[in-house]
DNA sequence: AATGAATGAGACTTCATTCAT
DNA sequence: CATGAATGAAGTCTCATTCAT
């Protein structure tokens, strides 16, 4: 059974209540994406997200109890599958802490992570003061994970090339902040920048501040 | 404007009463930022907007005609003081380009420009799609503006420097997304990460960028 | 100093406070016929009446205290319109019944009295039940004047020629539902029907019911 | 009508719930006829009309969609109640013209139609300039239908009777003027005159401008 | 489990009325 | 006398939530 993005969901097993359960949890988190994405939050009403997922008015609270629920559980969705990413693409990279790295720049732009939908999801959580906390609540630890890794990813790094004037931390934030902003480029003007262009962006500032270790990238201007 | 009869009003006076008029419409439009900063577009009414400018809950569709006209001068509000903070902080900044190019940093992180209220207000109008393009009407003209002013910047350091392998329009792009990603950062860990930080990191990038023409910065980690 | 309307109100005569109060009275009367005659009762409000009569929103309430009350002046100020109407045209009128009643009849579908302006407002005010006192309030007695006037006329006309069988009252009723529905046919099929066609309808109604005191209308197709 | 999404809701099965739906807009209706009746169209709220219904004050959106939907269906039950009422009259008459006519005459003056609930509603829609072309939108085919069953019954009486000199649509129009006529006496003098005084009157008209053909009413003067 | 009619609090907006100027 | 900015009650409409079916 494939679901609105075209991933295949854990099929329904006929036997077993819990499954369809799940499954029905999915598809109305897959209709939140979908609604939020379309209407925002604020134009964004039971009637919208159930009418996404093609059931009835009455269902999301048999799921989820209530709307904020129904939020955070999207958000959280969002925040695992953008881990599982990132886990998932390091643990196949090769086993340089450069190529850790490249790893998780590409985890961060993959198309399955960071599309208009997801981006457009993100920053209504962001954007809306209410549910800042939530976003906290569910992303710090996540967040804190991935910086952490950078971290100690590039401390290895500037250990093995001699670059002692650079701080690690900083570093990392300053990675956090070009992927936050070029995903932002992303979000707002769609048909002048892409993942793509962010990938390349990246590698050059890695390039240019750790030059012994990365290449620039190849030098044809990168497509839309 | 035109009323129901067609005829025009009154043209104002830029005495008197008409003072009174701008001052009104100031007034709600701090209000609405205020509100927007702590309740959230889908949580600001025009009760909470009127609540915080101590006024009666009628005057805004006296002043503003609907809701949706008050978010737009807001917003078009906060377009202008950032384009007017980064015009003056150019102004007044020493002729050489790199003296120029940390005026508009240094502008973008200004306390006036880059605080809390402002920034949730910004990140609401991103984060909402229905607003979206509301942003977009007011600002593609303004971010143009400046990306264009760094761009011609760059190229001449690039010139004078001989960093012939660096394109000036991406590393326009880069900062940009810098200023955005640091803008998020404060936005949502405010206790951990700050303006002067910004600036800190933003002189890092550029240190390593054209090293001819930049320093880093002094090494004492900023964290104000 | 001429009016809405064309005609010549008394001119406002440099002296004395009470003349010009009065006029203010006719204009804003004048503006509340025309507003509720372009956007009916529940369209009508105080800017819009004072839209129409080109003074400021406050000015109603210095003339007439409210609303109320000046709706209720403006239908009195009808009623009296349509009383002089008839009564100057009776007088005028040679004195045979015959003469006087087709007077009665020519009043009131003359232009000043009988145009979808006027018709308008009446109809607004029999139809809104919370009015239709008010109506009657100011009606009753002119209304019934003109129908005692009438029976009277018919009396004298059916004791003349004979007409045993018609009473005087019923066919004074009759003229007076003659003289509603054409008015309403005036209102609401304006292209197709006119004053002109009413009085010409009547006189064939006079015609088949006293044959021997009134002519059948001359038989041309009376225009729009 | 198709939701949000643009997906066509369920055709409405004729049992069972469906029922229910047809029967809840009737009762917003009648409610809605009822408050018009009482307080007028400027007087009626959606509180007002839920009240009389006793039902919550969020259903008419629910039924109606909005406040001028549920006035156009109001207006097009009434219509069409008016309409049933003849058409079934005129199939029950007898096959004479005569018979035809009166049976219009009669179905027009019915208490299920012409009482004064029902007038108010009438000539509130009337009134109402606002409201005037939605009364045209929805009257003008069921108004031309009965003006034209009137006219072709009085071309055959005309023929028959040899009454050349009578135009018959002029008779025609005439008769729809009485009609609206004695309504407006209904309902403005509710107790000096009824329906069956307005039966009597016509056929008194109808007797005096084809003798030959109709009768003169009984002469007691009839006052129910 | 699922449906969708029903509820009612609360949003935006209108507008009669007041009152400082 | 006249103005029009300001108020706030009341209107329409939306929508999260409930609950009988």
């Amino acid at each position: 059974m494939a679901d609105v993005n075209g991933r295949t969901t854990k099929p329904a097993r006929p036997t077993g209540r819990t499954a369809s359960r799940e499954v029905r949890r999915q598809q109305l988190i897959e209709a939140t994406i979908e609604s939020i994405a379309k209407h925002g939050i604020s134009g964004t009403t039971m009637t919208t997200v159930t009418g996404f997922a093609g059931l009835s008015l009455g269902i999301v609270n048999f799921h989820f109890q209530n709307k904020q629920n129904l939020y955070e559980e999207t958000l959280r969705h969002l925040a695992l599958e953008h881990r599982d990413q990132w886990h998932k693409s390091v643990q196949k990279a090769e086993l340089t802490p450069e190529a850790k790295l490249l790893a998780i720049v590409d985890a961060n732009f993959h198309p399955r992570i960071c599309n208009r939908k997801n981006l457009s999801v993100w920053y209504s959580f962001f954007g809306e003061a209410p549910y800042r906390h939530v976003y906290r609540k569910i992303m710090d630890e996540i967040d804190a994970e991935r910086l952490n890794s950078m971290r100690e990813l590039f401390e290895r790094i500037i250990e093995d090339g001699g670059y002692d004037e650079i701080d690690p931390a900083d570093v990392a934030n300053t990675m956090e902040a070009l992927y936050d902003g070029y995903s932002i480029n992303i979000l707002i003007y769609p048909d002048k920048f892409s993942g793509a262009d962010a990938r390349v962006r990246i590698r050059e500032f890695l390039a240019s501040t750790f030059p012994r270790h990365f290449d620039p990238p190849a030098t044809q201007a990168c497509s839309t």
